[in-house]
DNA sequence: CCGCATCCTCATGGATACTG
DNA sequence: CAGTATCCATGAGGATGCGG
């Protein structure tokens, strides 16, 4: 990124990840470390040639380090700085909201940005009523929204035992949370719970 | 912007904000509506017919608005979906502050890029301790800095009484903010006061 | 002047092939 | 698997033109 000559912070920030694709791989490594086919496969149309580029630009700009993962090959990590991109990042999927409400629209979707934009979604006004844990399935390998005082966390299914199952298409879940986010002060309302083994929405979390 | 393709809040976001120089257009429009020519003068470097481009790009996807301001002349504003931008672009400047502490280095500087960063830096940490209007010099056009309960704002000085001056390196006004938003925690901290006419740093928000 | 549109050059991005 | 190398298409930057 060529500079933009502004003693501003937001046009420095830009300067270090405002480059096309940089805050898409800072998203996959929020998710977790991840080797290079790992972003490949998470970063679906990216050219392999621009993915070394930009990791070399990010890791010489302190947003992110290589270093030797489990089994002695290389991962791709981010730095305490770069982990504070959550914060930025979590913003602006807030604000997509609306671009969101569109459906996928023959765009891709893989289940584990979910770990990123449920919580994103929901922190801001969804009150945890109790501690639970809730099963999302959604066509991939099976996640779990865990909901404590402290946050929301969307992770793969540890085989733990679930208070709930939400079989329902992405647009679905996200247009959930974000009702979450958008209504929350008119009413209490319901989440995420099922009663028996159907997956009916009621209430777990409330506004 | 060419589309990610993926169903992803913040590739979507970045769809329609990650163009280069779009982000800082919405950031001179947060400071208040804008015609072109005040465009082109907060956006040192920017080529006119990119300018233009963005301008019609933002107000298609709905981010501004075309309107007639005061004496029939066009203006550029920003739509309420364009002002939620303010906490993304917060978070941004935030995040920016191990890249302003090395100092301007060169890069112009423009007093009004206070009116966003202050209260962003000030907003997550700093408590008001008492309602204060602090004038800032900086060699621009005088700006105040008022501390109320319900937030922080940087706009003109406005004539009104000050509680202090300070007369200082915009970096060093930057540093000031960014402590109170880092250290906060440890101690109680003076921030901007002074002593009779001198300026002398001292306690007006505590943490 | 202000508010752009055009033209040209060069840097960057994207797709694909290839290599240690 | 983890990238490089190559080639082409696109977009940025700069200068300039031009109507109101």
């Amino acid at each position: 990124m060529r500079s933009y000559g502004q003693y501003c912070g937001l046009a420095r920030s830009l300067e270090v990840v405002g480059d096309r694709w940089n805050l898409l791989i800072v998203r996959q490594l929020l998710i977790g470390p991840a080797r290079y086919r790992d972003l490949m496969d998470g970063l679906p149309g990216i050219a392999t040639n621009l993915l070394a580029d930009r990791l070399r630009d990010l890791e010489s700009s302190g947003v992110l380090e290589r270093r030797l993962g489990p089994g002695g090959a290389v991962e791709y990590a981010l730095t305490p700085w770069g982990s504070a991109l959550r914060q930025p990042i979590e913003s602006l999927i807030r604000w997509s909201t609306p671009l969101m409400a569109r459906g996928p629209e023959g765009d891709v979707f893989r289940p584990e940005w979910l770990a990123l934009a449920l919580p994103a979604l929901l922190a801001t006004r969804a009150k945890v009523r109790r501690v639970a844990t809730v099963g999302l399935e959604i066509g991939g390998p099976p996640l779990q929204l865990r909901a404590t005082r402290s946050g929301f966390e969307v992770t793969p299914h540890d085989g733990r035992d679930l208070d709930a199952t939400l079989r329902a298409d992405p647009a679905y879940i996200l247009g959930l949370a974000a009702g979450a986010f958008t209504l929350g002060d008119a009413r209490t309302f319901g989440l995420i719970e099922v009663e028996g083994d159907e997956s009916i929405v009621r209430t777990v979390f409330a506004a």
